[in-house]
DNA sequence: TAGATTGTTAATCGATTAACAATC
DNA sequence: TAGATTGTTAATCGATTAACAATC
């Protein structure tokens, strides 16, 4: 309990999850190491190591069910705690997210959007609609919300990652290009940083352009 | 020169390339290792050394000159090479990527963007008009394309990418959930999991819940 | 039982940090 | 010159891989 778990092994976390569920949906109900291993590009070891980080659960000679497998998973990620999420700043990004984004299959329920454009208020998009953001601390008040997604043009980013940080939240999904470290505060921040990803496909196709 | 360079170091260029713009903007024209260091979460030690892979750039009792460091890592990476990028898929989130994703400040110029429905062929969203997919190979026959950018429904993710690998881009910029892996066709893929982020997000958040 | 595959310990590899001579 | 800070070498730390006894 409480064991330290390194970043390399959590983000790998959400690749066994998804690997898994495919294979649940595909009917298989057995797996070993070397087959994850196999389909992710991990080695055996390095899956057997993962696992036994939260305790192996598996069995010599068999491998690991899927089902419990994956039941292990999601509670280790707590997926199935229904946590709650709501958008700030409805531009296309947010639009797109609440359109296509399937927060369920992550264990989300997208509750709310705010938006400062009154011409947005009230429009739904997907299963929300949309609510103006001078109401935001009276929702947060009335509703627990865990994770705030921040799609907001820049200039607001600071004011609004500060605001939401003192509303009770527990995380915030950052898609804009602000860095933030609100850890002081007990928000966890994920960065979703588009144009750094861009630039490293960039630095890799340069290289390829080398005389 | 091919020196390997660290996964670890080349996702670490692109933050060192926007903090230096950021100092340019505001007129800085100097900086040690230990500014950086602070400014961006790492050590002096680990900008040092990773800047002396690429051949060490700074001068001693001085640091480094913020305007010279800028180019050296302009160069690193590729941005003025004047790359190009098209769009597939125009849904919300290609639609986001249109209108408010700065190509330029990576160095891209996006020059094209296709969709199957014809709705919205012809449409312009930023600087771009949708064309038909079905003019694709047209398209990248007569014009050079480095990357694609995949937004497309996830039915279509492996044909769409097995398609455009065989016209002759360099990279995708993958969005989808797909795995894709193309390094045997010379493609670079880079990946932008929303779900593995969000996931990610969920186990830290879960993490502070526990009792 | 024989074969397979785990969980774990030990070995290796690579990345980060520390230290310091070189030098601006 | 004295102070600052680099580039680089060596030391440390952590993550990955290999090996294997345990056991289903």
């Amino acid at each position: 309990m409480g064991k330290y778990i390194s970043q390399s092994v959590i983000r790998r976390l959400p690749k066994y999850y998804r690997y898994l569920r495919d294979l649940e949906k595909n009917g298989v109900d057995r797996v070993s190491s070397s087959m994850l291993a196999n389909a992710l590009g991990f080695t055996a070891s390095q899956v057997r190591q993962d696992f036994s980080c939260f305790g192996g659960f598996g069995q010599q000679g068999y491998g690991y069910k899927v089902s419990s497998l994956l039941e292990e998973l999601a509670g280790i990620i707590g997926i199935n705690r229904r946590h709650t999420a709501a958008i700030i700043g409805v531009g296309n990004l947010g639009r797109a997210l609440m359109h296509n984004f399937h927060f369920s299959h992550c264990g989300f329920e997208l509750v709310a959007a705010f938006d400062a454009d009154k011409n947005l208020v009230g429009k739904k998009f997907g299963d929300v609609t949309v609510s103006d953001i001078a109401d935001i601390e009276k929702y947060f008040a009335e509703n627990h919300v865990d994770v705030a997604v921040l799609t907001v043009p820049k200039e607001y980013v600071r004011d609004v990652a500060k605001k939401v940080a003192g509303l009770g939240i527990s995380g915030i999904w950052n898609f804009t290009h602000i860095d933030l470290s609100l850890e002081e505060l007990g928000v966890q921040v994920e960065n979703v940083h588009f144009a750094e990803s861009l630039l490293t496909l960039c630095y890799g196709i340069s290289l390829g352009e080398k005389v």
